[in-house]
DNA sequence: GATTCAGTGGACAATGTGCTCAGTCTTCGC
DNA sequence: GCGAAGACTGAGCACATTGTCCACTGAATC
């Protein structure tokens, strides 16, 4: 779908300030109300919107180690059923296919090394599961972001 | 930060249905709307929070493909140039500074796999990059979340 | 020249919000 | 056992916002 200069600004101002409003935004943009409107529900008909749940930092919730593990998996049965099973592990946030060496790559949490080699015991018992390796992120100087991007598809300058 | 259960049960609720505001929920939830209030105000203050920001979604904006690409860095300035460089490509969503054999990794996306090229190649192209290893995401079976692990905390079964 | 589409500016009733208050309940320490 | 502190309730109020209409304008399309 495309993007233009307005919709662009529109997504950067409501991820500043989500709890302006509709109305708000208007004014701050400088259009009319039924303006805003109309583009919020016509990014939210295509999908570019999926919605506007809390944020969580699972930090904030004591899972201060993230670490990304890749699955080496036996190929007879597939990857779903692994998926599905991952997929039932609460600090498994996120699980990719991937080319390359690995087979799966998913983003875990956990609350401490310690905590994380659980987590990754919880994994390798999975059936399928042949082998995994893990990086741990020490640090995330670029924290998850859309934003950049919806402001280069608006054609809007990355940074301000 | 400790959540009990009815944080969880919130959270999973706002997430959900985000735009049924503070009295809905409360009456969703039989709890009284000063308490509802008191809730989301508490884990907003505690970082649990971090906002309520549209979600976007990539592909929507025609970035259709996805990628994990690991950084190896000369050594000699830090990682903090080269974060604050890949910061500026807006195709970078994300960047962690891991263990392991690499030096960093970040998640990139494009809009298609010759563009995929383009964007390794600003990444590259970054002082202090020596080299890359990219991966490509196929498919997603388990989508970014974190619902499982706000109800896992607050002591709720993970699936209902 | 006619049609279609996006945007404007205004209106309306209905609803939700932020804020405050007094009262109840449980938990905790002494 | 008793007082204090903290959390929750239920209620009230003024105010702003929402959802939903409408008629009108301007630009682009054919």
């Amino acid at each position: 779908m495309t993007i233009d200069h307005l919709d662009a600004r529109l997504v950067a101002l409501l991820s500043a300030e989500p709890k302006i409003g509709v109305l708000e935004c208007s004014r701050r943009l400088g259009v009319a109300r039924g303006t805003v409107q109309a583009r919020l529900d016509r990014m939210a008909a295509k999908g570019v919107i999926t919605g506007y749940g809390p944020d969580i930092d699972p930090a904030a919730l004591g899972f201060d180690v993230t670490a990304f593990v890749t699955l080496h998996i036996r190929q007879v049965a597939g990857h779903v059923p692994v998926a599905d099973q991952l997929a039932l592990i609460p600090e498994v946030l996120e699980v990719h296919t991937i080319t390359g060496g690995g087979d799966m790559l998913c983003r875990v949490v956990a609350r401490s090394n310690a905590d994380l080699q659980r987590v990754i015991d919880l994994i390798v018992d999975v059936q399928g599961v042949v082998r995994t390796e893990s990086v741990i992120a020490l640090d995330t100087p670029v924290p998850y972001r859309t934003l950049t991007l919806v402001r280069a598809a608006g054609g809007l300058n990355p940074a301000p």
